[in-house]
DNA sequence: CCTTGTGTTCTCCG
DNA sequence: CCGGAGAACACAAG
C-alpha cells in the first residue's frame, strides 16, 4: 500500500535512473492496466524520452519529451516500479516480502525497455494500479482534485483548518480524503491521529484549536520521518535498493492491535472498522 | 471472509 | 425536487 512516503521514495530513486533515457520498446501483458487508448499509449511512449519525474499525492507523473502527454502511474495497493540495469535491482516498489524474485515475473504487466538496455517493470499482484497518458487539459483536471499535502509550502496551519472547515465527518475520513489532503493513506492516517493524541473517530466540529494544531504538526512530522526512513514495509513493500522500508519499526498503532501502547504504557491498542478501513488507536491516551 | 485507494453509486438532508 | 455531502459499494486477488 504505497502512500506518499513510499511513492516519494521510489520517485527519488527513479529520477536519477531514468531521466533522459529513451524508451526503446513498451511491452504490455495486461491491457486492462492501461487506462487510456491503447494504441496511443504504445505509439506515444515508443521512441519517447523521459524528461522528469514528479509526484502528486500517491500519483507518479512522468514527463515525456514528445507528444504533449504525461505518463501517470498509480500503484494503488500492490503496484511496483522496479528498475533493472543488468541484473541489479535498483529501484523498487511493492513486492512480495522476499528480495529474490524474478524479473519479469507473472505480475510484470507493463515493461519499458530503454535504449541503453535497462528496464522498468510495472508489477501489480492485485492489478488495481494503472498507467495512463494525460494531455495538458486532462492533467489540469486531475491535479485540481488533489488537496494540500504534507511538506509542501501550501500545507500551512491556516490551509489545514480551511480544508477541515464545515466537514461533518471524522478526522480520519478527512485525512484519507485525497481532495482535502493528498498522499495520506490508511497507515499514516492512524499514525498521525496517534501522534496528535486524537481519536480517529472524532468528528471534526468537536476538535479544539490545539487539537487541530497537533494534527497539522503530526501530519508533517509523521510523513517527513516516514520519507526519511524510506517508507513502511508492512506486508511486502520494498524500497529502491530492494530493501525493506525502515518505518515499520516506528509505527505506533498500525498493526499493533492487542499490544500495550508504546506511549502511555497502559492502554491496549484497539482495532475496528472506521471510515471503511481498519483503524487503530490507543483508548487510553487518544482523546 | 479479510485486506486497500479510488471511482462510482446510493442515501440522506435541508 | 435539487444539490451537496458523506457513506457505502465495486473493483481484484491472494
Amino acid at each position: 500500500m504505497p502512500e506518499l512516503p513510499e511513492v516519494e521514495t521510489i520517485r527519488r530513486d527513479l529520477v536519477e535512473k531514468i531521466t533522459g533515457k529513451k524508451i526503446k520498446a513498451v511491452t504490455v501483458n495486461l491491457r486492462r492496466l492501461v487506462k487510456s487508448d491503447y494504441e496511443t499509449f504504445v505509439t506515444t511512449l515508443t521512441g519517447n524520452t523521459v524528461t522528469a519525474l514528479e509526484r502528486r499525492g500517491k500519483l507518479m507523473i512522468i514527463s515525456l519529451k514528445k507528444g504533449g502527454y504525461k505518463l501517470l502511474v498509480h500503484l494503488k495497493m500492490t503496484g511496483q516500479l522496479i528498475f533493472l540495469q543488468g541484473k541489479k535491482v535498483v529501484a523498487g516498489g511493492h513486492s512480495f516480502a522476499s528480495m529474490d524474485f524474478d524479473l519479469p515475473n507473472k505480475y510484470s504487466y507493463i515493461i519499458f525497455e530503454f535504449a541503453d538496455g535497462s528496464k522498468l517493470f510495472f508489477n501489480d499482484m492485485r492489478t488495481f494500479g494503472y498507467m495512463k497518458l494525460a494531455d495538458e487539459a486532462e492533467m489540469k483536471k486531475i491535479l485540481a482534485t488533489y488537496g494540500i499535502e504534507p511538506l509542501q509550502p501550501e500545507f500551512t496551519l491556516k490551509n489545514f483548518r480551511v480544508a477541515l472547515d464545515n466537514r461533518k465527518t471524522s478526522i480520519k475520513a478527512a485525512l484519507l480524503n485525497q481532495q482535502l489532503f493528498s498522499g495520506i493513506g490508511n497507515i499514516y492516517a492512524d499514525e498521525i491521529c496517534f501522534a496528535a493524541g486524537v481519536l480517529p473517530q472524532r468528528i471534526i466540529a468537536t476538535l479544539h484549536d490545539d487539537e487541530v494544531k497537533k494534527l497539522h504538526r503530526a501530519s508533517s512530522a509523521v510523513i517527513k520521518r516516514a520519507i526519511a526512513e524510506r517508507g513502511t514495509t508492512f506486508n511486502s513493500y520494498i524500497d529502491a535498493e530492494g530493501r525493506k522500508g525502515n518505518f515499520l519499526s516506528f509505527l505506533k498503532v498500525f498493526g499493533r492491535q492487542g499490544k500495550v501502547c508504546v506511549r502511555c504504557k497502559t492502554g491496549i491498542i484497539k482495532k475496528a472498522k472506521h471510515a471503511g478501513r481498519g483503524t487503530h488507536w490507543c483508548p487510553a491516551c487518544q482523546r
